[in-house]
DNA sequence: TCCACTATGGAGCGGTGTTCCAATACTGGA
DNA sequence: TCCAGTATTGGAACACCGCTCCATAGTGGA
């Protein structure tokens, strides 16, 4: 069982499931996966496992208060904060309309992967192991409401719904590991502009190139655009072509309210 | 290094790169996860662990190689074989359509899930570990040549199959946890339809149901459809939503050929 | 004052991936 | 045919992990 009530204080800050969840997203963000121990975690909260334990039942209960923590964070952000990017595509749209919602939730996911780069694989991971988590609603609610707002009759919201968020998440994931190699090394939205996420591009690019060309024509093709587009943008195209398939499916009568045919 | 040459037989078959995959694969479905252990598979090898990182690097290499195989087969089956699944959906359209040979590739990867259910899982982790391993190339090479066939302009192949790629594989890992339960009892072709998976499915959407109606009024609304709702045919139907948004966004002119408004 | 209960920290257990190394199987050349 | 020398094997041992168990300390009520 959790502590009830709060109580009064000790010579060090009393031991709880927030705190222990706030260091566990902290040893993530700055050791990565592998640095997430119970151990360090310990060591870090000056406090032996078997307090940690009465608190979190689980490693796998900790990784999922700490994936929803941050995703709620990235989800409560405020909704113009990423309207830039909406916008940027689509200047002659309402900048209310359910569409930049679920842009702007995409994009609160997409750039939290910058600060915690082992958001996307732990989200894949309850994606597909425990569906009904703690996490995964979360982000279900979220576009879910937007897809009830755009009109889509109550039939068609489950698959309209996954189809969002499966992109969104996939997508996301993708992008996870030059995010990684950028965060890594010093503070990702310096000057500095990702020298070495140019040198991970050059060398993801390069594998993809490499590959016998008679078992793999289209990726061959497909590594050079790899190379130059741009994450944010090609990202948002993704999500644009799943909103223009979920209008064009289930609103027959405003097609024009979405992308138009791109240049 | 490995094995450059195939040598004289010996008492035992010799090891080689192939039957520890092999081995790695029959214990992954077996035992699940947590059951692919280097100790287990000395036993099963009869061998010892030095021999095995002769063949093989790490375990994530293993394991790399095990979903490289089961992917592998899973695209290799015949596309007549999953035809019945498109058909069932658009008996006017034609059989050797991209269209359907992309609805084929999807269901090939749905269907593998029932005899390797942690299959996604490890499609997931790879996809945003190392995006140019030697497992995604594979689907995403089968998606882009479909959707180069398609007739997308070439600009759009990256969004396009991306989409299609995310999109298949994270719906493909929601279905995991129960194909999983279905699984672990018994032959899962059997008469005995699915009994637990029905048990499954009740306890998921009743979790779902009982989320803070405040909190999660959308989630709530849908959770009744996932009860009643046919895996497969939802499924077809994202795929066919993305399907329909890529042929609305790049090709203006064949909107017909895709699925027409549903019912 | 005593007691039941919450909460803590640490020793230690079983198990894991991996390394290291001595011993063996095999090969091509003398 | 024998003999280096390399390719391959099996197993002991290591460092580390998640986790359990337990003796203990703090706390509030009777």
């Amino acid at each position: 069982m959790a502590p009830r009530t709060r109580r009064s204080q000790r010579r060090t800050e009393a031991l709880s499931r927030e705190r222990i969840v706030e260091a566990a997203v902290e040893l993530l963000d700055t050791a990565g996966e592998s640095g997430l121990t119970f151990r360090a975690l310990t060591e870090r909260l000056a406090t032996g496992p078997g307090a940690i334990y009465w608190h979190v039942a689980d490693k796998d209960e900790l990784l999922d208060a700490a994936t929803g923590a941050v995703v709620a964070a990235a989800l409560a952000v405020e909704p113009a904060t990423h309207a830039e990017a909406a916008e940027l595509a689509k200047p002659a749209e309402s900048p209310d309309s359910p569409q930049d919602k679920i842009r702007a939730i995409a994009f609160g996911l997409f750039d939290a992967i910058e600060d915690h780069p082992w958001l996307p694989t732990q989200l894949a991971l309850q994606l597909s192991r425990s569906p009904w988590g703690s996490v995964t609603p979360q982000i279900f609610e979220g576009i879910g409401r937007q897809v009830r707002a755009l009109g889509v009759p109550e039939g068609h919201w489950f698959t309209a719904t996954s189809a969002l968020v499966h992109y969104i998440l996939g997508a996301t994931g993708q992008n996870a590991a030059n995010a990684a190699n950028a965060a890594n090394t010093a503070s990702a939205r310096t000057l500095a502009p990702d020298v070495d996420r140019e040198e991970f591009l050059d060398a993801a690019s390069k594998a993809w190139g490499e590959l016998d060309p008679d078992d793999y024509p289209f990726i061959r093709a497909v590594a050079a655009q790899m190379r130059e587009h741009d994450d944010r943008e090609q990202f948002l195209a993704g999500v644009d072509l799943v909103l223009t398939g979920i209008t064009a499916l289930h609103l027959p009568g405003e097609q024009d309210r979405t992308t138009p045919p791109a240049t």
